[in-house]
DNA sequence: TACTGACCGCATAGTCTCATCGGGTCAAAC
DNA sequence: GTTTGACCCGATGAGACTATGCGGTCAGTA
């Protein structure tokens, strides 16, 4: 039984709706985990009965693929905002924005905990991140001498790959006595990365300011392909939805 | 119905049967995997009787302990034999060691596929591997000269652990696009470590003997301590043994 | 036209029974 | 004393059926 008359069809009114249902579900999965969070129970915390979730999200994957998305943007969002000019401040706002995001850290992770079957099936396919747009960012670097002639792009890629991964999951599987704050984690994991690939010297200022923009272009590509598929996922429409 | 009359009981000889049981369980545990592995398979394969077995171990699990144990070793062994003198070789070494061992590199993985059920216990407790020596190695390379001091030795201990892990796991996640050979994977994890925590000088030749004698010292002890452990597991004694 | 929530049906969980397997023992054979 | 393998029995899995839960739909309401 509907309380009130029908709001007007107000596509910005859909969309505050979509968030607000996306927030109900965050909630959710961080308390009781992917598994245990049903529909019923996000639409009631939401405040919308279940049917108007449906008018969003195609199946209840492509709502928690949304949920992923928006957290991946606004990662990626609070990143950009600080504005890093340098691989290592790169690295260092990225996993710091990452190990903040409760949900993006236990997707990383593969916490079956919070992601139940979820961690299981993404486990392996590790993020189709852009990695084209990285590639092109390592060029610039190079380009720019900053990195070490001795390592393939692929090698870089593994590198930096290895050392990330390994920093942010390490934490979770090395005996309590081997662990380190979260800030501090950051400086050492992006001072370990920028050391394995980058050169020693100091660029010129002309060298920085080129290094400065392509990161902040980086940033921008990838946070836009993120954004487009986060539109894709709120679009409003569930018949065009592709569920990854 | 036996067919031999009873050869002396001597105890090499049980050693030596000691060995070829666990060489059978590890050929079994590789093609089938541990769950699918069976003490009547391991018997039969070993060409010993299964009751046999039990004189030897008190329980399956102590059977696969004392196998684990004995991969250790014989990694151990193969680092020792090279020599490393330097924190790079001996990361070198170490991981060249872990990934030409299949059983190590399933331990680490966590490879449900081959480790079955015995992955999802020893996962997040990480091996007991004796930090304290390791911290005592760190402290005689710290004594000369050759870590950079603006990392605490727990801040090390988790940098190395966290490229190793790394290094060695994100290669099962990545994508196959950024998959680098084994070999190189070894120099490229090694140098990341090592610029990581290291000085960048030329150490003078008496530190650098030094720190050879402690790489050394290290993997003795580290050695001598596992297989003091194997001792248990293969001590004849199945009432004296502690499943880990 | 925008939304609701009762309703549907499938997939999963739960229960009971029966059959098999395989870890572990021990009396007998050497 | 040493080794064996038939045997024991608890654990595990298959099979058959029921109960429940929950994702997804759609007729109905405002």
């Amino acid at each position: 039984m509907a309380k009130v008359g029908r709001p007007p069809q107000d596509p910005a009114r859909q969309l505050e709706r979509a968030h607000r249902i996306l927030d109900a579900a965050a909630e959710l999965i961080l308390r009781w985990g992917y598994d245990k969070t049903t529909i019923d129970d996000v639409a009631k915390q939401a405040g919308v009965a279940k049917g108007t979730i449906y008018l969003h999200w195609k199946t209840r994957d492509a709502l928690f693929a949304a949920l992923l998305r928006r957290e991946r943007v606004r990662m990626l969002g609070e990143v950009r905002a600080q504005a890093p000019a340098t691989l290592r401040a790169l690295l260092a706002e990225l996993s710091a924005a990452m190990l903040r995001r409760p949900l993006m850290r236990a997707l990383l992770v593969g916490d079956t905990e919070v992601l139940g079957k979820l961690a299981r099936q993404k486990r392996g396919r590790t993020r189709d991140l852009p990695l084209e747009a990285f590639q092109d960012y390592l060029g610039e670097l190079d380009k720019r001498g900053a990195l070490r002639p001795d390592r393939t792009p692929v090698e870089r890629e593994a590198i930096l790959g290895s050392v990330v991964y390994g920093f942010l999951v390490a934490q979770s599987v090395l005996p309590e006595s081997a662990r380190v704050p979260d800030d501090r984690l950051v400086e050492l994991l992006a001072d370990t990365g920028d050391r394995a690939i980058s050169t020693e010297g100091t660029p010129t200022d002309d060298d920085a300011r080129a290094i400065a923009e392509a990161t902040l272009d980086y940033l921008e590509t990838v946070e836009e392909i993120a954004q487009r598929k986060l539109a894709v996922s709120l679009g409003g429409d569930p018949s065009k939805e592709r569920v990854t």
